[in-house]
DNA sequence: TTGTATGCGTTATCAG
DNA sequence: CTGATAACGCATACAA
């Protein structure tokens, strides 16, 4: 019943022509709706095919087309929430143009983008999406270019590539958050992210990561135009865990002028410092101001519920899915920019002593 | 400097060969490594092979080795943690031997299923793994069986498939779970999930997905245990968003005898059940006890701090991904059980009015 | 050990 | 409108 031809090998065009006596050109024509058919023929095709349950072999027909309507979506890693929301948004709209989505974590090493990349390349999809591990590091990426592929990079840019682009604006937001915090007296204001830098001390706003950069110069633009001096030393990489980020936090509270708020970088990085911070007696906002630069849905029943900036990263995904498929297409397709917007709760708040 | 043949089509094996000065067949032997090559051809090749910067196109090897190299993955959606964590261990496995992973989210919908397997098959993945979107309906997945390609399912089972299966056993942290309530004299115990059922009202402990039945049994036989009659209006489904979520408890807070505790079915549940209450001015666990069947890194520093029951997801994915990676060598894999744990946490307490 | 010839399932070309 | 025939790029049985 269930399966009406259990032991059989899938049908190919040849046993369709066959059956329905025609030549296999044929009925290739009639089933891919191409060429001309007569109207009698292409039923008596079809009708064939649905007997025999025919179902094309998309190996082959992408050897002959060059198409394999696959997107390779290469990302650090789906288990954050930023990529994952992401990823479904590229999922959801190359699917429904008939396109499949395969998969690729680097964990942000430049080795695994680099083999993603190989691996996407010979298995011949016909686009790449990248969240770049590092922006300054690009070169196995001309090889999508050089395959005159479409290459698409999402949230994270770099101009060198020459690539299209969606990212999020995030620095008038980070410089928004960041004179709240100036406005509520604020002079030590800290950064924690998970970037993992070679040098794991703050040297410039431009990091390996433009989204990371993005946030930084929001913020030192702040400071700056508050006439408040960057400390490098409240600058910090490499928060990578829950053990990491709290010895980078020790570190700072030791300071003889420690913060007395934090940004992080990202949601995961904002929970490791809420834990950190909680698991040293530190209360927020009372003690100490927390923002993350990177909302979730769980910032609304945390305690205390998390300020953050809102990225319509789904939005992103999508629109990053639709530049890959129009590029295909071999359609223009422009870089974009989204904006994200400051959520006001409750992790921020007034310095409680004053220090300087 | 960068890509030294920009403009050429790339190599293939003939080129390779024709540039060695040897067969087509001897240098395809000597690349794939197979085959019997003396040292010096396979040299020149190799060599031959490096110099025109040789790459061989998969999707013609897979063609007539019948094997993609790629694993598809069939989930209700990315964005969910629960989803995103196994999908990351799936991924880490399959790439570790060489697979890729071509990812599907459903939306829990049959008709996506559906699609999603006709897809994953016309392209010939060597496997497919799927988290079901309902055992009830399964017939299209006897599709990939009758492809005789690796089925293996993804926490959620379904018998009569006879797929090989991983899965997490829920029962016994629920009904752990469910007595600790119980113990603080709980006696109206709420469940609440995201099931999409047709039936939205409870009607025994099988429903369309086997995860949730099996949360249900551990819940309903810890209750039956302890002597309390089941009340069908406190076992809801539909939950999906916000306001559903918001709909459903506002209709059991006008009951006559509404519930003192609600566990949810997953952590999305959770969080909008956390939300939901505090919306209506109800203290958790003063007013009402919750606890999650699914944990999450938020819990920890949610308000108050989730009781929760914790699943090894990641590990569920690997293991997962590690008996498709058997099957497809046609060795055998067995079905496996993982255990989750009750984490105990400040979401749960007395009951605070006796009402019966 | 090496090379030749054929097949994988499509699409595309080009006569008829 | 139709049907042989040749690609696509690789693997492989078979012959040398």
């Amino acid at each position: 019943m269930i399966g009406s031809n259990s032991i059989r090998r899938p049908a190919t065009v040849a046993d369709v022509a066959r059956r329905a006596g025609v030549g296999k050109s044929t009925a290739s024509r009639a089933l891919g709706g191409y060429g001309a058919v007569s109207e009698e023929v292409r039923n008596r095709v079809l009708s064939a095919a649905e007997e025999l349950d025919y179902r094309p072999n998309e190996l082959a027909r992408s050897m002959n087309t060059g198409r394999s309507h696959s997107i390779g979506v290469i990302v650090g890693d789906v288990e954050n929430p930023y990529f994952s929301v992401a990823l479904r948004g590229i999922s959801d709209t190359a699917r429904a143009a008939g396109y499949d989505v395969i998969l690729a974590n680097t964990s942000e090493r430049l080795t695994e983008e680099r083999d993603a990349v190989r691996f996407f390349l010979d298995k011949r999809v016909d686009a790449v999406i990248v969240a770049l591990a590092s922006n300054y590091d690009t070169e196995h990426l001309h090889a999508v270019l050089d395959a005159s592929r479409p290459l698409v990079l999402l949230d994270r840019q770099a101009d060198e590539l020459g690539a299209v682009g969606v990212r999020v604006r995030i620095a008038p937001a980070a410089a928004q958050a960041t004179e709240m915090l100036v406005n509520l007296g604020h002079q030590r204001i800290a950064f924690i992210s998970a970037l993992k830098t070679d040098g794991d001390r703050f040297s410039g706003v431009e990091t390996a990561v433009s989204s990371v950069s993005d946030r930084l110069s929001g913020l030192i633009g702040a400071l700056q135009a508050n006439g408040i001096a960057i400390d490098p030393d409240l600058i910090r990489y490499l928060a990578i865990g829950e053990t990491e980020t709290g010895a980078i936090i020790d570190e700072m509270l030791r300071m003889a002028d420690p913060p007395t708020a934090m940004l992080a970088s990202d949601a995961t990085v904002a929970l490791n410092v809420l834990i950190a911070l909680r698991a040293r007696g530190l209360r927020v906002p009372q003690d100490i101001s927390v923002i993350a630069f990177d909302d979730s849905p769980w910032a609304r029943i945390s305690d205390p519920p998390l300020t953050g900036i809102t990225h319509p990263i789904y939005d992103v995904g999508v629109a990053t899915a639709k530049a890959a498929l129009r590029l295909i297409e071999g359609l223009a397709a422009p870089s974009q920019e989204f904006d994200a917007v400051l959520t006001i709760r409750e992790s921020h708040g007034e310095v409680r002593a004053s220090t300087g």
